[in-house]
DNA sequence: CTGAAAGCGCTTACAG
DNA sequence: CTGAAAGCGCTTACAG
């Protein structure tokens, strides 16, 4: 690959010059920038951007900082608004590999190391020792539904509350009185606002919190189904299911039917996400929406504020969810 | 942070005798090793991987150039051996935002300027100008699913061929004689080397090639749905059908239900991938598996033999696949 | 065994 | 308007 020394030295100008013209200084005259943007041409230059970076101390690169795999549908919808913010910027985004295997590895460290210019982060517990070094540093960082903030730290998440209280609120228009509810894994913020959600739906349709139609799992099919299970052999079963994932939701689906039940005839089932395979099998899942790859879109425009303005501090970001009402919930059935 | 000259500073020694100690050169005394790792972990000093590659020119990085979208489930579980391979290993993952609208834009002079070690490929034409550009250039690069080679660039893909065949077979044995297949757009060599396969499975089973057995779609659900439509409206219409995609075939099992027949009873149907989905929903689907987080594994094992021996050619790599069969295909119904 | 110097490919005051 | 020089944080011959 071509140098800016090669651009000069065909150019007959300095390095200095070239850099000019490459960064659009104003005072190159027409004739020199011409000439260097012809020797650009000739030569197929291409700015190195890690060195530019070297002294720019800037990378134009956004790292991020999974624990989750790829393959996991929050994930991928994240990355793909993520990706497309990214999209046109300047900026690539690097994968960090962690290594927690080594008791010495640090999230802060490596981003300095890879010297990116911030950094998301998403399915890292709020406990994690890693986490509190970022919230401490400068390093431009968003919190995607870790409940952490600082100076240069952002937090965004969906309205989890919100979004379950609605999904309560539904069943209960609908004339449902027992509605359980399929938590996730309690711990994170997210999962307990969920639940906090629910709680208070129940309480504002003028029900009774009943502790057996509240049940665990971690938001597989598979945990979905056993939950599931042990609703419906309750002497007195729910009439309504609300779910903290959509795939919990076909689990349970699952297993009402091989219960010889239906849905929506007999039970009601509400899953959480609106992932694709949420409308696209039938009949379609009555779902929380999640507007993952708009949170993933806005992480980054926080994060690159952050990054373009020193000062910057983002705010807590709320997105706003809805439901989407389709074919598995039904008014309850009147005996 | 604290560099280089820092902790030379703090250990009072020169940098280079730091840069030795980092590098683990022999030729340093053990005293003066001592003194400078106290310094490090004093400083909690971490080498800046940027600067150190501008001058081994290597960034330990490896580049991803994708086309299709994070949610799309082959790049996910692609992702996700990628992932699996280069985690520890002291490369990071760099997802290259891809500027096409530029028509100046680059495949390679991206690379290069990003100093990536090597690039793994997914979802790009062969015929796209940038391929090309690679397969000439010295940059490691593995196509996944791009039939291209090059002296430094290899080429990685599901035995299609084979995959089909033994679908194809599979059904034979099972007594079918009308097999229909739901290609997946024709083109790019995986949907041709499927038909091909296809084809060579139906000679293979004494059939003959019936062309209104044949359909192509999108991959999606709703087009396997009305490639099924199709072929259900046949004045005769086949006993089994062969998708290109798992969605494709949950879409042609969708609209087989809708016709009032029962899979695998009235009509076997046999996807493509062995999605998540594919074993999660019941009834399971008899479908192709197809090893893509090995796919992933693979290509940057390669990649990295690549970037590491000046002189290695990479071999075209043809993973194997295995019909995994579940329940959506059963004996022909005898008449 | 140790360190001064040059260099990786850039940018940025600064002098002219 | 142009360019020489210093510097970003490292590594690597090379001299001692």
């Amino acid at each position: 690959m071509a140098s800016i020394h090669d651009v000069a030295k065909h150019a007959g100008v300095s390095v200095a010059t070239v850099s000019k013209v490459i960064n659009n200084y104003p005072d190159v005259s027409d004739k020199t920038r011409k000439k260097v943007n012809k020797a650009i041409d000739h030569l197929r230059y291409q700015p190195n951007v890690v060195a530019r970076g070297l002294v720019k101390r800037r990378s134009w690169t956004v790292g991020v900082l999974l624990t989750v795999p790829f393959t996991n549908p929050f994930v991928s919808e994240l990355l793909e608004g993520i990706k497309t913010a990214l999209e046109n910027s300047g900026y690539d985004l690097v994968r960090l590999s962690t290594r927690f295997d080594d008791p010495n590895y640090s999230f802060l460290k490596h981003c300095r190391s890879r010297n990116v210019d911030g950094v998301v982060v998403f399915g890292v517990d709020k406990d994690n020792r890693g986490v509190d070094e970022l919230i401490h540093s400068d390093l431009p960082t968003m919190f995607v539904d870790t409940d952490q903030v600082g100076k240069r730290a952002g937090y965004i998440t969906t309205d989890n509350h919100n979004a379950i209280r609605m999904a309560v609120s539904h069943l209960s228009e609908l004339g449902h009185r027992k509605i359980a509810y399929i938590s996730g894994t309690l711990g994170p913020s997210m999962a307990n606002l969920r639940l906090e959600g629910y709680r208070a739906g129940i309480r504002e349709s003028g029900l009774e919190y009943n502790p057996s139609y509240m049940e665990v799992c971690d938001y597989s099919f598979d945990g979905g189904s056993q939950a599931a299970r042990k609703l419906l052999e309750l002497p007195n079963p729910p009439t309504g299911i609300i779910c903290a994932s959509d795939m919990s939701a076909f689990g349970a689906i699952q297993e009402i039917e091989r219960h010889g039940l239906s849905v929506p005839e007999d039970i009601s089932v509400i899953g959480f996400d609106n992932t694709y395979y949420a409308q696209v099998f039938k009949p379609g899942l009555t779902t929380v929406n999640q507007n993952i790859f708009n949170i993933g879109v806005r992480s980054i425009e926080f994060l690159i504020a952050m990054v373009e303005n020193a000062e910057y501090s983002p705010p807590v970001i709320m997105e706003p969810s809805h439901l989407v009402i389709r074919h598995t919930t039904a008014k309850v059935q009147t005996v």
